[in-house]
RNA sequence: GGCGACAUAGCCAAGUGGUAAGGCAGAGGACUGCAAAUCCUUUAUCCCCGGUUCAAAUCCGGGUGUCGCCUCCA
């Protein structure tokens, strides 16, 4: 490709980063490197020599699985019957076949660093080890990831970081569901890969995050669009109901709170405890949603009336976007402002409708919508929104 | 073969002992010039069989089905 190995990692980093900021995943406080980590992983494969968790054999060093006793408690893995060799080949010179390289001599060719055991490179699972426990301390609070990752990779890490500590590595493990497509593990030996980049440009990343959040983060979840189309239509009754709240603020009034608006108030607060329940449980967001849902019912029916009360309005738009803000959701927009020659359309029509001429009025009904302006005739008047 | 997860309405999905949240779609109604949005009403032998219990979607046993993991992918 003509460029160096730093400069592809470079490429796909940068290219992940943009992937995730579009979602709306904000950025670790650190995003180490591997390869800025060559000295922290030495000594930590030092350590577990001199602890005698780890044996060298030529230019290689392994972790020796027999010496920790713990091994296998994560993953449930009964050790005798794992099916030895079932995608790898066993490396002979190992002690016991469970055992992990450390440290990889180098061949040939490859890229490598200078070590107490020659050159080589690092073993695929502690650099993970080394720099999350650089960053996060020895103790990780929680440690997450997929499945497929609990044997051997999670084992692996554990057995490493605590057999060099002798503290545990992590109090909880969250491992989530996968997202499958038709209803199998995405993967490239399948071949039944879909890209965030290739999604983005098709959906409205808030869609596919709502879509995510349907579900509890354990279960698998099923990828197709038919289901997105799904989400979308949920996401658009919150999003909606915001808007509406927005525009309603406009004639909203009253200082003294009546019955009505304490009541509403009441419910805003006994939804958004209810969020807050639900994500404390284990981050059932598919049950806080449920709450969004509720409430957004309630203000829906708050905003019917005439009498409302701008301070009410505004404490539902407030907590939403708080109990929204926790899922990522419902960031405030700033306000479209619509062309000149739009916004004379939409005065024609409504002087059309003033006149009861029906068909002009539909005409340009119809033809701002083929622009993508959806029309709503509301008690309040006409409202605009654009068409997703 | 070993270990594990899951099975709830047409679809998605929460609910781990007290009689089934919520969303999407559909049907009917209200509102509307018509729509849209919104509101109201409506849709479940909780995979099957047996057991425990006053009471089971939930606990236990046995099936069936789907999926995942099984030692240098990280």
């Amino acid at each position: 490709m003509g460029i160096t190995m730093e400069q592809l990692a470079e490429m796909f980093i940068d290219a992940y980063l943009e992937d995730a900021e579009a979602l709306g995943i904000e950025k670790a406080d650190h995003h180490p490197r591997a390869t800025h980590h060559m000295k922290e992983i030495i000594q930590l494969i030092e350590t577990l020599m001199e602890k005698g968790l780890a044996y060298q054999v030529e230019g290689d060093v392994y972790f020796d699985t027999t010496a920790f006793p713990q091994y296998g408690r994560l993953s449930q893995q009964n050790l005798e019957e794992l099916e030895s060799g079932a995608r790898i080949e066993v490396d002979e010179r190992k002690k016991n076949s469970l055992d992990f390289a450390l440290w990889k001599g180098a061949k040939e060719g490859e890229p490598s660093w200078e070590s107490p055991w020659g050159k080589g490179r690092p073993g695929w699972h502690i650099e993970c080890s080394a720099m999350s426990m650089k960053y996060l301390g020895e103790t990780l609070d929680i440690h997450a990831g997929g499945p497929d990752l609990v044997f051997p990779h999670h084992e692996n890490e554990a057995a490493q970081s605590q057999g060099a500590t002798g503290k545990p590595f992590a109090r909880y493990w969250m491992h989530v569901g996968y997202l499958n497509i038709d209803k199998q593990k995405m993967s490239k030996s399948l071949g039944n890969i879909l890209t965030v980049r290739e999604m983005r440009r098709k959906i409205d990343p808030q869609v596919i995050r709502f879509f995510m959040l349907s579900a509890h983060y354990r279960s698998p979840i099923n990828f197709n669009f038919e289901l997105l189309e799904q989400a979308k239509g949920g996401l658009e009754r919150l999003t909606t109901m915001l808007s509406s709240l927005e525009e309603s603020l406009e004639r909203a009034n009253g200082i003294s709170l009546e019955d009505r608006d304490l009541k509403m108030m009441e419910a805003v607060e006994e939804y958004k405890e209810k969020f807050i329940h639900s994500m404390d449980d284990d981050f059932n967001t598919a049950d806080a949603l449920a709450a969004l849902f509720e409430l957004t019912r309630e203000a829906n029916i708050y905003i019917k009336e005439d009498k409302i009360n701008a301070r009410v309005i505004q404490n539902i738009l407030k907590t939403f976007r708080e109990l929204g803000g926790v899922l990522g959701l419902f960031a405030e927009q700033t306000k479209e402002v619509l062309a000149p020659d739009i916004e004379e359309l939409i005065q024609k029509r409504q002087e059309a409708r003033k006149n009861k001429d029906w068909p002009k009025a539909d005409r340009i009904r119809d033809q701002l919508l083929s622009d993508g302006i959806i029309l709503e005739d509301t008690p309040q008047g006409v409202r605009w929104k654009r068409k997703s």
